[in-house]
DNA sequence: CGTCTATATTGACAGACCTCTAATTAGGTA
DNA sequence: TACCTAATTAGAGGTCTGTCAATATAGACG
């Protein structure tokens, strides 16, 4: 059972970043995000889950993909996971993730200049 | 004078993470931005720069909001300035930084999960 | 020129991070 | 039970990162 996530400061708000200053919270918050992106692994990890056809892919699926070996996979996997980005189901002998779209579609919002909060 | 950015990457597409797999080029060029906003003092930096009146501030309003020494608050700058996120010049005694905000609305578009390419 | 202030650079150190090998858990099948 | 495969966890090694004190650079002003 992967743990959830916390999220205040995403859920209370996207403000975007140029509407006003950050609190110090929201920071914390935002950077663990951007921090479970900062990988290029990661980030193809998360590309292959999100385009995979019924948009979750095997482990097994992703694996291939890379010139690295399983426990770094599944390290990159955790770190997406503990993230709140992906979720990952086991059924049977492999373990399916998916990504979490609201999360991006947040994230995203943040981002944006001058845009307004993207409803749930 | 700040070196120029490459960013091909965001240029040639600004497909959606979900859209297709990114290559390993797009998702290296992508993992630097993020990193340079995994940082909370770095969300931070950027979010006063940005929400700073005239769209830009000078280094001497951004030290006050941290406990943290102006080398530290130098390196910051210097790494959100070498991502391409902000710019900084010079006028006189002070140096006055501010974002380019086509860059985060670049990213944006690259993590909302089902839009098109945002026109420069 | 000399001096003061505002930023940036250098160099060092502690902690975090990415990767690997080896060992472990979970489920399927005989 | 035993054995095989899928995936994770544990531990170690080398690299990167955030922070600081000390030093350097740039401009303003006597």
């Amino acid at each position: 059972m992967p743990k959830q996530l916390p999220l205040t400061a995403l859920d209370a708000c996207c403000s975007p970043l140029a509407r006003e200053p950050l609190s110090e919270e929201q920071a914390v918050e935002l950077s663990r995000l951007f921090k479970a992106m900062s990988d290029p692994v990661r980030l193809r990890l998360l590309s292959l889950i999100a385009s995979h056809a019924g948009g979750e892919a095997c482990v097994c699926d992703l694996t291939g993909a890379f010139d690295l070996t399983a426990p770094t996979i599944s390290h990159h996997l955790k770190v997406l996971r503990e993230s709140g980005l992906i979720t990952g189901e086991r059924r049977g002998t492999w373990v399916y993730y998916r990504v979490h779209p609201e999360m991006l579609a947040r994230l995203s919002a943040v981002l944006v200049p001058g845009e307004e909060t993207v409803p749930a």
